[in-house]
DNA sequence: ATTAAGATGCGCT
DNA sequence: GCGCATCTTAATA
């Protein structure tokens, strides 16, 4: 399992990167599901997409400035629930965004949690569809990233100099003017269980 | 108390 | 490729 030191360093650009290839794991009910990270984008407080942009502190964002190796797990559109890995030190606010997995583990649970038949990049590629694939929901908001959470993060076998990495702008972030050109979206370039290229 | 907008995905054309 | 559902959050008054 990746354990805090992982999550804790000052730099949640590189993070997002290094978490490509790695396993995303939930636990819940008995049912385990699991797959690799293929897609992240890296979200701090320094710019202008980040909900905690300027230090803005709510009861929404408390969870970005808490050291890093926790959940953070808000709704967007008021559907979707999106899944962020806190990064960094207490007090400073930083997450890296899960925007796709390749499934690996509990392709049963998946489908029934999705309502699908077929194995295919919709199942898992996407922020709101892949919590949905693991059953998170914004109730695992604050949690830490351990088995006995239910959510956690494991090596995962791919060699890193075999890793492909793509940096590419963040998806859906037009409102951060500026903030929105920086190259923090990063996907695995030869995989197809990505959301958008 | 009111309101505007959002780190999306689905279904239809 | 386009429209739209849906509801919490946070800013404003």
């Amino acid at each position: 399992m990746l354990n805090g030191d992982f999550f804790k360093k000052d730099d949640v650009v590189g993070v997002a990167q290094d978490l490509l290839g790695e396993i995303l794991i939930t636990n819940f009910q008995d049912r385990l599901t699991a797959g690799i990270i293929t897609e992240t984008e890296a979200y701090h407080q320094s710019e202008k997409a980040c909900h905690a942009f300027n230090a803005r502190r709510t009861k929404r964002t408390e969870w970005l400035f808490h050291d890093g190796g926790r959940a953070y797990v808000y709704l967007c559109y008021g559907i979707h629930h999106l899944f962020n890995i806190t990064t960094g030190r207490e007090g400073d606010a930083a997450a890296v965004l899960i925007r796709a997995i390749e499934p690996v583990q509990g392709l049963e649970t998946m489908l029934e949690r999705r309502k699908q038949e077929k194995i295919q990049p919709k199942l898992t590629s996407g922020p709101g569809v892949l919590t949905q694939a693991l059953g998170i929901s914004v109730k695992y908001t604050g949690v830490l990233l351990e088995k006995t959470s239910g959510i956690w993060i494991e090596e995962g076998t791919m060699a890193k100099s075999k890793k492909k990495v793509i940096a590419s702008t963040r998806i859906g972030v037009d409102y951060a003017e500026e903030d929105a050109l920086l190259p923090w979206r990063f996907y695995l370039g030869d995989s197809k269980w990505v959301s958008k290229l």
